[in-house]
DNA sequence: CTGAAAGCGCTTACAG
DNA sequence: CTGAAAGCGCTTACAG
């Protein structure tokens, strides 16, 4: 391994000149040395150890992306997750940082992950109110959380209007005829996204004069696993003399709730409406096209990233929280009823 | 920030007697001394620096995960490569390593990477021959690519047969009494996944006395461009004339291909067959169901962290090289034509 | 513009 | 079982 004394011994300089160049210093080193170290440099492939610079300076030069998933779930198959994680390091990179990924198993790991290699900042996806605490509590390095809801006073994180996206969900069903609406979502109700998606829902429900039934709410054990999601469309399916639409809170379970619904036989939108949320690829790969909430994921990524290294670059810097909009997007799986 | 040297003071012992306790060294540490060292580092919350030790022991416990993308394209937007890595990191993790993730935007970037971090190991997705010599050949770190074709001896790779892949959804559309085939894919002709499974398929209509026509053959920018493809689809579905079914390197593709000929209002599969490859989710969700050639995701993710880490423990230990077999799925997106 | 010294937090190799 | 010394490759702070 090629270090900077080698470089500064074949220089026939100090490792302090070397180290200049090499962080780019020029005002302090004269233009031959620089040249002629940059040559050697060059020739001799010389990689600064990023340990060493790590441990000297006390900073890392490194992200994490925190991904919250339950025990031996994939969280990136979730194509909402993939695809925020996916332009999210993109940023990370383009702004000369690496980036660690960590799925969550337990809070402990997550807090010594983050300090043991001293991370400048980190990247939370989809995580409940005391594991933010405990997160803000353990480290005080700049953190933004996606898709949080948080008691914690001066939380950086970026979210989408979820409440609007249940009033919505609820208002275009409404104006179609349907009267009697299913809920579908996973068992997160215990504060985050789905149970603002549920709130909104209800009060545009109530506004309109109807009052959600309890036993219209369904509540999947997780949202990756498509059996018990299909199974429960089949289910849906034998009880669409109870209500006509379902509302559910991500397009990927409306896509096996679908799926289960038709291998019943029922026809959608005509036996049974469906509106999803998040706006994904599928719903238009889908047929009938899915009519959704949409949100927009490149812009929810962009900014989550710039308000990090807004934090990194003034750690004084007040806390940001950003709500996105949502919208209504009619496709072709929601029927006006008469 | 609490260190060892904090930790020693308050127990009253060495700074190596505290690094013994911490690295599970307890035959070199008397029972009491270990107790009362463990009640300290709780109490105190000690974590120890990576950083430092990495430097010390020449060793970070990072593995790498390097995807290779187009310029200004985002990997994980693609479900198979998101799936394959989010399942790789979880298996890393779980054997105690960090995962740092790398886009690659030019080799150098990635040799750099590997470098400065003093990496363990990387595994490598969809990468090419040449530049899986250059990663070869600047760093002798275990490596394991993913689904790359190479001429690259002693390379340890895990991929599937692309080749047979093709063969059998040539025999499938064959047997159902198709004659006119067209053939869409990526542009990554030049030696890769999709070469091969284009070869397989060529050969097989041979075989059954037909010859591919290039003008038969459908080449896309990228794979992720959902419009571009949806428009080619508008463009097959006016050519149906000339062909009765499409073979489609990935069910990605496929899925807004058929979206775009739908909208021409031909039928599918009556109006035009189509097989996919990959049998992602999609395939499930669409309508009509998806035809494909299968392939199993979660082990291929499986064996190639286990290579890896072979290879990290027994240095010598031979390449491994590995071909998974892909089947047939037989769904509802090809018709049987007399 | 240049460099010698000290230090970042840990481990290795050795002496007791 | 315990510890003092040296070193990993870099940077910071200072003196020239």
């Amino acid at each position: 391994m090629v270090t900077l004394k080698d470089i500064a011994r074949e220089a026939g300089v100090s490792v302090m000149t070397v180290s200049n160049v090499v962080n780019g210093n020029l005002s302090k080193v004269s233009k031959e040395n620089a040249q002629r170290i940059r040559e050697i440099i060059e020739r001799r492939g010389y990689v600064p150890n990023a340990s060493a610079r790590s441990l000297a300076k006390n900073r890392a030069n490194i992200i994490a992306i925190i991904l919250r998933g339950a025990e031996n779930e994939n969280t990136l198959e979730n194509p909402h997750n993939a695809a925020l994680v996916g332009t999210i390091i993109q940023k990370i990179q383009k702004r000369g940082y690496y980036t660690m990924v960590n799925m969550m198993k337990c809070r402990e790991d997550i807090t010594q992950s983050l300090r043991t290699w001293n991370v400048d900042g980190a990247v939370f996806l989809g995580m409940f109110d005391d594991e933010i605490e405990e997160m803000c509590a353990a480290s005080d390095i700049p953190m933004v959380f996606i898709d949080s809801y948080s008691s914690v006073r001066q939380l950086s994180n970026v979210g989408i209007d979820d409440y609007k996206g249940g009033r919505l969900a609820a208002r275009h069903l409404i104006a179609c005829g349907h009267r009697s609406i299913a809920f579908v979502s996973p068992p997160v109700l215990r504060t985050g996204v789905v149970q603002h998606r549920f709130a909104g829902f209800c009060d545009e429900l109530e506004q309109h004069g109807i009052s959600f039934r309890s036993e219209h709410q369904f509540v999947l054990e997780s949202d990756v696993r498509p059996e018990d999601t299909m199974e429960l469309g089949r289910r849906l399916a034998q009880l669409r003399e109870k209500f006509s639409a379902v509302f559910v809170t991500s397009d990927q379970i409306a896509s096996y709730l679908i799926q289960g619904m038709r291998s019943t036989g029922i026809r959608i939108p005509d036996d049974m409406s469906i509106i999803g949320f998040d706006d994904l690829m599928i719903c238009r790969q889908m047929t009938p096209q899915l009519t959704t909430i949409a949100q927009d994921l490149e812009e929810k990524a962009r900014l989550s990233v710039d308000i990090l290294f807004r934090r990194l670059s003034a750690p004084a810097a007040p806390a940001e929280s950003l709500v996105l909009d949502v919208t209504l997007v009619e496709r072709e799986s929601v029927a006006v009823k008469r």
